[in-house]
DNA sequence: GATAATTCCGACTATTATAGTCAAGTATTT
DNA sequence: AAATACTTGACTATAATAGTCGGAATTATC
């Protein structure tokens, strides 16, 4: 079983996706200033994504991604799963043949704990999340020290050339 | 979130316990036997399951290892929880730091997921386990095969002395 | 048509956790 | 006394995560 910050990275940067990109496509790089995950990275990341079609890309200057359906159809179990994170907690991944061919003494337990973990994240979509008012707080938060950031940065720059 | 072979060897070998330990201890060569894992191993977790309360050694032959508490008041959360695999899936154990000091964005989604596998598989305990018709089946075969290979070895003993 | 913004791609690296192994020692029962 | 079993600590190998780096391809805009 698998949930690290492989999987939450992705959700994250699908939600900013949903969130900030109604009008135009949203680049990686003001994904990475939000969110504070690598630039780099997150093209790691995205590169799946694409190939799992959640996302489609726009190249050239005011590109970036956009998301390939709506965000009603586009669940957290899929963008987890996009990125490799198996979502299953027996150790043979259902198969069976946990111990060397049989199955291991709890199989059943953890088969039946993927279920319950399964069902929960397909049950909640993108769209969801972004009607969430604790969610939206946070949004709101972020996108003001973004704005402070470039503001800072302006300014720096006027010191700089003056 | 990590919910690895360490947290499932955990839990397997308590309900071996719970399974052959009505009698007499159960040592952890017999269970290493049984669940296929390995003795050194064993001692560790088993070093763990002690600290906590879980369960208590009785030394010298005929010794090994019985549960500290009835079946009934062994929960799976609590088995792993012991071993330290924490079942919180957000990245700042809950602490809301995820993001340099303020909560990620997905923060919440994570929490909401926690309680919901904390819940599940603390409401599980070894008896609900013992009880399964499928477990009941594995635990069969396992101490058929276990059986198989006494004999074998036996014969082998009985061939090298002759 | 040059430039800059952006995605795309592959190879490389560091860190960390798991999943062990090994060896020596302590306690207890027969 | 000897065998059995637990206890402890140090050590190791493997694999995955979580990146980094350099460059190439694409396209909007000046």
């Amino acid at each position: 079983m698998r949930l690290t910050t492989k999987g939450r990275y992705a959700v994250t940067a699908m939600l900013d996706l949903a969130i900030h990109g109604q009008q135009k496509p949203v680049s990686l790089n003001d994904i990475s200033g939000r969110q504070g995950i690598s630039l780099s990275y997150l093209e790691q990341l995205f590169a799946k994504l694409r190939r799992n079609e959640l996302v489609c890309s726009v190249r050239g200057p005011g590109g970036g991604y956009r998301l390939a359906r709506h965000e009603q159809d586009i669940s957290v179990a899929q963008v987890v799963d996009a990125v490799n994170e198996s979502m299953d907690a027996t150790r043979c991944l259902g198969k069976g043949d946990c111990q060397d061919g049989d199955q291991c003494l709890t199989h059943h337990l953890w088969q039946d704990l993927s279920r319950q973990i399964h069902a929960f994240l397909n049950d909640i979509s993108l769209n969801d999340l972004v009607n969430r008012q604790d969610i939206l707080d946070v949004a709101k938060r972020q996108d003001e020290r973004v704005q402070q950031q470039d503001n800072s940065t302006e300014a720096l720059i006027q010191m700089t050339s003056a």
